[in-house]
DNA sequence: AATCTGCTTGCGGGTTCCCGCAGAATTTGT
DNA sequence: ACAAATTCTGCGGGAACCCGCAAGCAGATT
């Protein structure tokens, strides 16, 4: 049995490596990586079956890495390693998990003994393992428990993005009203009209800027979702 | 001769202890914290001369915690030990300074020479010791070097919390067209008009979102600077 | 069948944004 | 100190935004 680590910040990976040749006597390998570029390489070279991956790394983030080595091997077990719970990050794992991988999403501040379970009930039992606040995020926001609709979450990137609303509609084959019907809903979600109601009630917030900014730092959002976007975006500029 | 260290990974905290140790046998307390909030306590305390400080931090990030010791004590010395040499880190670091307080700023990934001497010169020679790769940033950010005035930077956050031209204007005292003419020449800077000229000239963009996230994409702008920028705005809109 | 709920679309208007133009105010250079 | 360069400011208008109102069209409920 062999194991990927894809991790770039040093000490986490010296500390990996350990943990998991602990946890797994029957693991006679462990390969490192120290981004996500050279991560999906080696696991190609290696037809690696069993990984550790980090979120949240310079060269490509572990969500890109791990989307494409689940399209070229979808049985591929990945242990994701982060130090957030942001729910962007929860939001685009659950996003392209094939149907019936093996996973688990554990946070860095877990303990040795969490690491280690978790270790074995994805790579030996072929179990599914999220870390609690993970878990709870993750109902939130696809269980819809006063969380954002998909196609909210859509519009939100589109305007994060930049996009204006006429662009918004094309892209997503809607009218433009429609489009504005999402947005309103989103300025709703995301608390945006006057800020603690008080004495005036000016426009103070642009209120599209605004929304962007909330989502923010409420997490809905951060820079590896809107990297991807970006990315998305140009892609599909290029098409038409 | 007594060290605090404000960090709030596990692992690097540890490491940091050690390297502290081995760089500075005149050091006989090294003392620890996990993260913004209670550094500011154990320096108060204890009345702490030498610090290091990680930027990026759960309940209290780095740069909040230095202006708090700084105020209180402006001689101290403090060592910036991050991840990332993201402008919106330079800028936010380099404003808070005293008047010739001897700090320092290296990144998490120079070799542990690099750190041991800036630890040397910052403690003990009470000299400054920036990164190169940080160097570069701070002189293009401060000295404009095709990079923006702090006028401008200042209307990019007002900008991204989300504010009207009109609040803008009442905020910065400047009249709602000058507040428009910076926003022009952030657009400019920014590239923000049309993507890469091809063939519709359409209005793709809504140029403020853009601007705001072509700002987050180059890194003048990350969580930690809204999350600062939001409280400074908080307070602003209680005084009036 | 009838009602309800939720999503979509069009219309119309008030507001804010984006920006060219041109004169006033301020800073800079020599 | 005088001119040049830069920045600030008001005016005006076209475009994009925000949104109430109302009508169409599913699917679910009774």
């Amino acid at each position: 049995m062999e194991v990927l680590i894809v991790e770039d910040d040093v000490l986490h990976r010296s500390y990996l490596n350990e943990a998991v040749r602990a946890a797994l006597p029957e693991c006679n390998h462990v390969i490192e990586a120290e981004n996500g570029k050279i991560g999906e390489k080696l696991a190609r070279e290696n037809r690696s079956a069993h990984i550790v991956m980090d979120l949240q790394m310079g060269e490509r983030n572990g969500i890109e890495a791990a989307r494409t080595i689940w399209k070229e091997r979808p049985d591929t077990r990945i242990l994701f390693w982060s130090n957030y719970s942001d729910e962007a990050y929860v939001r685009g794992v659950s996003r392209i998990v094939p149907e019936g991988a093996a996973y688990g999403y554990v946070l860095k501040s877990a303990s040795d003994d969490r690491l280690r379970l978790a270790l074995r009930s994805i790579f030996i039992e072929a179990q599914c393992v999220i870390d609690r606040e993970v878990r709870g995020l993750q109902e939130k926001s696809l269980g819809r428990v006063r969380g954002f609709s998909d196609s909210e979450y859509e519009i939100l990137i589109d305007v994060a993005l930049g996009l204006t609303d006429k662009t918004i509609a094309r892209r997503r084959n809607l009218s433009l009203r429609s489009v504005q019907n999402r947005l309103q809903s989103l300025y709703e979600k995301l608390h945006v009209y006057q800020t603690s109601g008080e004495d005036e009630p000016d426009g103070r917030y642009n209120l599209r800027t605004r929304a962007v900014t909330v989502a923010f730092l409420r997490k809905l959002l951060n820079y590896s979702a809107l990297e991807r976007a970006e990315q998305e975006l140009a892609q599909w500029t290029a098409e038409r």
